[in-house]
Order: C-alpha cells, then structure tokens, then sequence
DNA sequence: CAGTGAGCGAGCTTCCGCTTGACTT
C-alpha cells in the first residue's frame, strides 16, 4: 500500500502535520521555493508576453529531488504549502519541475497547524487555482523588471553596485524625507509652568497643577519666551487658587492584540533592544523547537512569519482555561478575537503566539537561552494579556482657578491623576510606549479635592517656569520603518529584516544612536529615481500593486495585460534615464576632519573601486589623495604606536570591512578587525577591543568587562521610543 | 593593507519573497 506524499513548506511544519496525519502519509518539505527566475539575467522575455525562464534555486536541487522520488511511489500527492499566492505558486512550481502533472494531485490549505484544521481541509482539496498563481507570477517579474532594470541605470549614472527596487527604494523614500523634514525644523520656544500645591487644612499633601489656559486668551495657551514666563509666574505666586471643577472618567484599557512578525519585531526593539534580524533568528529557534528533557523536540510558539493575528479555537479555550484558573474568574470575561488591521494580509498563518499557555516562561526557562528566554516570555505575556480582560482605572481631571495677582488676570491650573480600580490584562504585559512616559502623571493618584475647595501655594516660591522647544519628528529607528513600511502595505514578514539590511549594505542609511539617517549616496540615489522614476517611488505603488494582483486572482484581470499597463510608462521612465546625464561623482563625497597637505584645502571621503579613500576636495586641481585611516586613540599593544582604523579591501562577494592597524606600520605589522577601546586592559595593560555592545574583551589576557564600567561612561542610553 | 577618482571600456554589480542547513574558518 503506498503511503500519500504531503508537501509543505517548512521542516518543522512537516513534523507537526506528520504527527497529526498518522504513518499512511508521507510529509516533506520544500524549503520555500524550488524554482525562481535566474539571478544572473532578467529572465523575462519583455518582447515576447513577459515569458519567464524559471530554474532551479541554486543550492536547492537535492530538495526537488527528493520530491520527485517520493513522488514516484506515493500514492496521492497532497500539496500543502501556505493557502497565500506565494503559497499557490510554491505548489504549482513543484508540479512543474518534479513533472507530477498527471499524479494524483490534491491541493488543500489550512491556516493553522491544529488537528482540526488539517482533517477539515484534507476532506475538502482542491486544484491548483491557477489565477492565485498568476498573481504571484506577475509580482515575481513586477519586482524583476524593477529591479533589474533600474540598478543597472544606477550603476551607470550614480556609482557601481547599487540597487533599486519596490520596496527597498521607498523605504530609503521615507528615511530621506524625514530627514528632510528634520533639517527645515525650526524648533519653537515655548514655557510650561508648573504650580506646587497643597489643601489649605494639610500642607503636606501636595500636588502639582500645570498652567491650561489664560483668561482673555481664547483657544491654545501659548507662552512664547521668558518675559512673558515671568511675568506670569509673578502673578501665580500671588494669587488665590480654588478648585472650581473636578471631574472623573471612567478609562478602559484594552490589551494589545497577539504578535504578528511586524509587531514583535518592534516591541522586541523596544523592550528588549533587539534588531529585526536577532528577533527572528529567535523565534525561528522557538519555532524550530528545543528539546525539554529528553524526547522529541517541542516548537514553544507559531509560525514567526505572519501577518494574521487570528488565533485557533482550541487556543482559545486553553487561554480562558488557564487565566480563570491562574488570576481567578474575574480575569477572563470571553474570548477575544482581533481583526487583522492590514488590507493586504494574506492571513496564512496564526498570530505568533506560544503553542500551549502551560509552558510558562518559568517552566521552560531552563531549557532556554537567555536571549531565547526573553523573546519567549514577550510571547507568552503578550498572548495571556490579550485574552485577558479591560483594565479599569478612575482618571480625574481638577481645573483650578488662579486670580488676584498684580495683572489681574485670571489662570486655569489643571492636575490630574488616574487610580487602576482593576489591573486587568496589566497583571501580566503592558505595551512599551514612549520612553518615561510609562510612569507620569497618568498613573499618579490625586490628593483627593472638592468643588469649591480654596487651595494654596506649598511654598512662597512654588510655581516653576521652564523652557521648552518643539521637537523636530524623529529619525526612523528599526522598529518605526517596519511598522511604517507595514502600514503602507509594503514588504512582507519575511522580508522586513531584510530590507533594512539591504539599505544598509549599499551605505544608503547609516545609524546614528541606533537612528537611520541617509548618507550622501542615499540622498542622491533617491532623488534621481524621484525625479525619473516618481511611481516607484511613491508609497502608494506597492497598494495600486496589490489591487490589480487581487484582480487577477479573482479573475477580473489578465497578468499579461497588467504587466502590460505597468510596462509602458516604466519603459519610457528608463529610456529617458538611460539618455540623460550622469550624476557628479563629486555630489557623493562625505566632508571629512582632514586638511589637504599640498594645497589647505579640506579632503573629502570619496568610495573607490576599492572602498572609501580621502581625496583633496580641489580635485582635480590638486589630484591629492590617501588612504583613509582614522585615529581610535588606543595604543597598538606590540609597539606602543597608535591603532587607527583603514579600510580594508573588498574581497571576493564580500564588502570592504574596515580594520585597525598600526600606524609604525611596515616596522610594526599589527593589525586586528575587532573595534579597539582607548583604555588599556585593567589586568595587563595590553589592549582591549570590543565584544558587543557594552561589552570588552583583552586580546593578550583572559580579561573580560562591561565598557561602561572600564571607560567610567554610562553604558549608551537606549534609545527613545515612538510609537 | 598600496592606491584607488574621469576616460579607453574588460568584466562585474542587481530585485522580492518563500525557506533552512551545508559550506569551512
């Protein structure tokens, strides 16, 4: 009796699908995609209906292989890959290259990996829907013909080895233009004034009421520069204060719906200062699975790359089961759902979340590592909290009247103060939001006062003046450009990461405290596609994208057709751009520290062949130029001269990395890639380097140390949090 | 661990989205 074959896309879903499935079937995984267009050349026959030439993916051949002879001897072949385009297409893709055209297929989907939902969908397959598969082919040569149409423009026009793309250039867009909007900035001036009261009966309780509003002064307070903060503060140290309204609201707070890839992507930043790329390298080795105490290994959580936050029914009785009984019944009213805010989620999966709630942080700790524990343990509280019920607190508001001072004019003060009544949900995860803002005046109780109550100054000189500037938007962190990239429906959960390494790799952006701030070669890169290219370069491209790829999986439209309609204009954009001029080398130079020795006049940092190099900004007038070597202030621990970092060479696929050498070089040949630190070792003198973030090491000793501790600086702060 | 930038034009670079393990320092 020959055993069914099941495909599915990742190992580890295999193993659970398997266990479920029972030994009649046989399940495997295909890794992905099997086939792709080729990297070498575009692959697309622009003359002839954008005919794709598919190939293996490199490296990946033993994986058809495999499939191909599973298939031979299976009896129905059950193709279970992600119910998405990309899905569909994985599937179709496997027919076509394993040449199982005339097997027994059976295509079924399932959007979570539970008992229930992969009997039901193996009791309803289907055929391949070829429209799925032609939306995703039509997007696959979309991001083709952009990509490999328009970087070789750059390397023509701007420097060798750029790149273009839907996605990567607009989310180099948004970096720019906020930097943009940075620099025309003009901070504003303004005063917050703050009065310290007490009751009249009890002059140690005291509060503090904030300036609202002036009398005469309709609409927003303004208090524009110093005079008019003192005079103001003049008339508040002699008024009389009475509360005239005190008002109390009701807040509910509801919990944070459970993690998708994007959103854990950014509360791992904020609360655990993890990148993108570490997050999900984590969450795969959870997914993956670890083993607790001998046997098989377990996956503790599902599925990292999602955009659904839908959650499995049985879940969600396991959730109610164990908030009623771990907090009590008065924790858990229902079950919650969420809807996915997305327009252009596929809702393949299940929102990431651990695979049972009995597996609580504490209990598989032990079995974790720490970085493991951290992440699991954000999952976990994050999927308890979101079954959990409101939180309630009383938030009160008192406005207080201020008269009687030399201008007399007349003030509103205004204190507030917010009592929890209930934690709710805050029992167990509450969502990090902006930095120090966590434990203000919000969650401040009140010293309790009543209408008409007379209140007074707690000291002579108790109101306070100080000076405020408006701030200009942040720079993008990580986590701010994924959640806006998502917000405009442009690259997926598998792609986040990558994009901000991408943009990253070709010195577009460069971080600053953790902040992108665009380089010289991004700013020029992304007005030249701005100025030929305006539809790429919008942030509405990818949802217009998406909208005509829903129409052809409905069947309303015809890919051909919708390249088409695509290609024409984009083709005129690059004939154009192809004829016009080249952009001036000199537009990407970096200012540098350093004076020209032949002519006084400043180098400038200029990236060669062979990576970055100073050059006389009078070139070519004065044709100086030398290596760029940078001084580190650390001693070279053979000889005693100083480190200073190069720039090492580009090798083969590998960019150039900088390095630290001697600077008695050739007597003194030292040199070492890791990052030096001006102070000396602290058990043997010789040299440190960096190892992490906060963390040193000694290259002749077996010394180890936290750099903020070594340099007597506070370790970098983290950096601030937007929402 | 030098000199590298432009031009002659050799040979090279590049996309997005799906997914891990097999290379060898």
């Amino acid at each position: 009796m020959p055993k069914d074959l099941v495909i599915v896309e990742s190992p580890a879903k295999a193993r659970t699908v398997g266990r479920f499935l029972g030994d009649q079937y046989q399940v495997k995984a295909s890794m992905g995609h099997v086939r792709d267009l080729p990297e070498r050349d575009l692959g697309v026959d622009l003359g002839d209906k954008f005919k794709p030439t598919y190939v293996e993916v490199p490296g990946r051949e033993h994986v058809l292989r495999e499939l191909r002879r599973a298939a031979k001897w299976a009896g129905s072949i059950w193709l279970a890959t992600d119910p998405d385009r990309e899905g569909e297409a994985i599937s179709w893709h496997i027919v076509q290259a394993a040449g199982l055209q005339n097997a027994a297929l059976k295509r079924v989907v399932f959007h979570e990996i539970t008992e229930n939902a992969i009997r039901h969908a193996f009791r309803h397959p289907r055929q391949i829907d070829l429209r799925l598969v032609n939306a995703q082919q039509a997007r696959r040569i979309l991001d083709r013909i952009v990509g490999y149409e328009l970087s070789p423009v750059l390397w023509k026009k701007v420097r060798r080895g750029l790149s273009a793309g839907r996605v990567q250039s607009v989310a180099l867009r948004l970096i720019v233009d906020r930097e943009r909007e940075i620099e025309a900035f003009r901070p504003e001036e303004y005063w917050v004034i703050t009065a310290t009261l007490s009751k009249e009966a009890a002059a140690d309780k005291t509060f503090k009421a904030t300036l609202a509003s002036i009398q005469g002064q309709g609409g927003r307070l303004r208090v524009g520069d110093r005079t008019q903060a003192d005079g103001i503060v003049q008339d508040l140290r002699a008024s009389q204060y009475r509360v005239a309204s005190v008002v109390t609201k009701e807040v509910r707070t509801r919990p944070a719906p459970p993690f998708i890839t994007s959103t854990l992507q950014q509360e791992a930043a904020r609360r655990l200062r993890f990148g993108a790329q570490r997050t999900m390298r984590l969450a795969q080795e959870l997914y993956e699975g670890v083993q607790l105490g001998g046997g098989d290994a377990i996956g503790l959580i599902t599925y990292m790359r999602t955009d659904s936050t839908h959650i499995a029914p049985q879940a969600l009785r396991e959730a109610a089961d164990f908030i009623k009984q771990k907090f009590g019944p008065e924790y858990f009213d229902r079950p919650r759902t969420y809807r996915t805010k997305s327009k252009v989620a596929q809702e393949a999966h299940e929102a990431i979340r651990p695979t049972s709630m009995l597996r609580t942080p504490e209990g598989v700790a032990p079995y974790l590592s720490s970085d493991q524990q951290r992440l699991y343990d954000l999952v976990w509280k994050r999927m308890v909290a979101c079954q959990m019920n409101d939180s309630l607190a009383d938030s009160t508001t008192v406005e207080i009247d201020a008269r009687g001072g030399p201008s007399s004019r007349a003030y509103v003060l205004r204190a507030t103060g917010s009592l929890l009544k209930f934690p709710g949900f805050r029992m167990v995860y509450l969502e990090a939001r902006e930095e120090g803002e966590e434990q203000d005046e919000e969650s401040r109780e009140l010293v309790p006062l009543s209408e008409g109550e007379r209140v007074r100054l707690a000291a002579a000189d108790g109101v306070a003046a100080e000076q405020k500037f408006t701030q200009p938007p942040p720079r993008y962190s990580e986590a701010m450009l994924i959640r806006t990239l998502e917000e405009n429906g442009i690259g997926r959960p598998s792609t986040f990461a990558s994009i901000v390494q991408t943009i990253e790799q070709r010195d577009y952006v460069s971080r600053v405290g953790g902040r992108f701030k665009p380089t010289k070669l991004g700013v020029v890169v992304c007005d030249y596609l701005k100025d030929g290219f305006q539809e790429i370069m919008d942030t509405g491209f990818t949802s217009n994208m998406e909208e005509s790829l829903d129409s052809i999986a409905r069947g309303d439209a015809e890919w051909v057709a919708t390249l088409d309609k695509f290609y024409g204009p984009f083709k005129a954009d690059l004939e154009k751009a192809r004829g016009g001029p080249r952009v001036p080398t000199s537009q990407l130079d970096e200012p540098s520290e350093e004076i020209c020795e032949k002519c006084e006049r400043p180098m400038v940092i200029k990236t060669g062949r062979f990576g970055k190099f100073l050059s006389c900004s009078g070139f070519p007038t004065c044709r100086n130029s030398r290596p760029l070597r940078i001084s580190t202030g650390a001693k070279c621990p053979e000889c005693g001269g100083e480190l200073r970092q190069q720039q090492g060479r580009a090798s083969q696929g590998r960019p150039a990395r900088p390095f630290y050498g001697c600077s008695n070089y050739p007597t003194c040949k030292f040199t070492t890639n890791r990052k030096p630190v001006k102070e000396p070792c602290p058990s043997c003198g010789k040299l440190l380097v960096e190892r992490g973030r906060d963390s040193v090491q000694c290259l002749s000793c077996e010394f180890t140390g936290k750099l903020s501790e070594i340099s007597g600086k506070p370790a970098e702060q983290p950096e601030p949090v937007e929402a």
